[in-house]
This record gives C-alpha cells, sequence and structure tokens, in this order.
DNA sequence: CGGAAGTTACGACATTAATCGTAATAGTAG
DNA sequence: CTACTATTACGATTAATGTCGTAACTTCCG
C-alpha cells in the first residue's frame, strides 16, 4: 500500500514508565521548551530546535526525553526527527500533556 | 462566629508561578511521595508524614513544595500542618493535579 | 569510491540539589 | 518560670545532572 516502511529508534512501552519519570524529564526548563517546540512545529531534528544551548546538548536532552516515553524519533536518512507521542501519552496519563502544555504563562509581578 | 483566625505561613500567588516551577517541584520522588500523601489524609506535619527520610528533609521537601505554590502550611500551636492547595491549582493549571495523583501506577516488565 | 554533512556517543567539567546532624526558635503544659 | 515537644534554619557533605568539545558513525551525493 503506501510501502512507507519507516523505522524508528528503540522506545519504552509506556505501561512501564512512571509517572515520577515523565515529571522528572519535563522539570528541566530546555527540555520542555524542546516539548513545546515539538508540540509547535509537530517533528524536528535536534538541529532544527531554537534552544539556547550546543546542539550535542540537545541531541542528550531528546534521549532523555525518549527514555522517558515523551517523544519518538523517525530515522530518515541522516535525519532523525523527533514527534511528540501526543496519543499514547493521553491513553497512558489522560489530561496530562495538555494540562502542561496549554498552561497560561505566569502573570508578571504586581508593579506599583 | 467560629473566631477560627487561622494565621498561615507565606505563600507565592499561583499566578506569578510557572508551570515549570511545578513540574520541577514534583520531579523529586520524595517530594512526589508527600504530594499523595497529603493528598490522601488531606493534612499533615512533617513528622508525621511516613517518608524515608529525616525530618530535617522532610521540613525542606515541604518548603520546596511550598514555594512552588503546590501546598499551604497553617499554624496551629507548635504545630505546622501543610495541605495541598487544591483549588487554586485547579484554577491556575486545570487538570494537571488530578492527572498526576490518579496517573495508574506503572505494569511490571513483562517476564518470560 | 570518496568527500561532506548531520547526528550521537563519550569523557570531562561545573553547577545544582538532596541528605543529614545539630542548633536555634516558638509554643505548651505543669 | 522551666522543662519539654515540634519545627525549621544552617552548614557541610555527597550524589546527580546539565553543559560542552571532540570524535566516531551513518547516510547522501557527486
Amino acid at each position: 500500500m503506501t510501502g512507507s516502511q519507516e523505522t524508528w529508534l528503540p522506545q519504552p512501552d509506556l505501561d512501564a514508565i512512571d509517572v515520577g519519570t515523565v515529571l522528572q524529564a519535563l522539570a528541566d526548563p530546555v527540555r520542555l521548551q524542546i516539548v513545546r517546540a515539538l508540540d509547535a512545529v509537530g517533528e524536528s531534528t535536534c538541529s532544527a530546535l531554537d534552544v539556547p544551548v550546543k546542539v550535542s546538548t540537545v541531541s542528550h536532552h531528546v534521549h532523555i526525553l525518549r527514555r522517558a516515553g515523551l517523544v519518538s524519533t523517525r530515522l530518515d536518512g541522516t535525519s532523525r526527527p523527533s514527534r511528540l507521542r501526543r496519543e499514547e501519552l493521553e491513553r497512558r496519563f489522560p489530561g496530562l500533556l495538555d494540562a502542561i502544555l496549554h498552561a497560561p504563562p505566569p502573570a508578571p509581578p504586581r508593579e506599583p
């Protein structure tokens, strides 16, 4: 049919992931920024992400996100674009990802 | 009427709290355990919580949770019982606390 | 086949954070 | 007023973790 036959980097079964692992993965500001960026663009490689750290560090963070079950990475030639595991996460932790991604930004401190 | 006149430890305005701060506070296993315990019993002091660390460490973790806007602490004589800021958290981050507290435990790895 | 580009694994360094023991503080009962 | 209890602030130690530079690896294209 489609003949897509895509290959993916090995990723954990979400049922075996504890919610604490997910929270720990999302605790880092850079990783949260990566998750938000992936939510916005849908799919991206490490080098294409606009984050204030070096590419090798981005790769490290994406690796942690993948181990925590948050993203899946596709093999496409020399490129390895990653995306959020939306549907699976919604089934495993209903409402969690949405609650985090749609959280309103903090109000600035009141100035006199 | 009731004349309760309760006093509380200073706590931040939830509107000024970033979701990243909340996630970072919940990232530690001990703190997540504390939050679950408070969810179960409603209110508790540091020394009454059943966690595998010393009381001074529990106090440290509760302090972090309070700074992150997750718990509020009441002054009651020599006792300082803390509780979750449920309603406020629900208004600030709808669905977040429930998603975390009601997350199903991980499935054990398949054994042959 | 060989050069070029993108990605990640590896090792090292710096920073952060968790934990504990002890001391200081505040309230309560006798 | 004094002894006792509960809590937290403080300082020190140890364990994690984020960051980077470099090298190795894979794929694509001429």
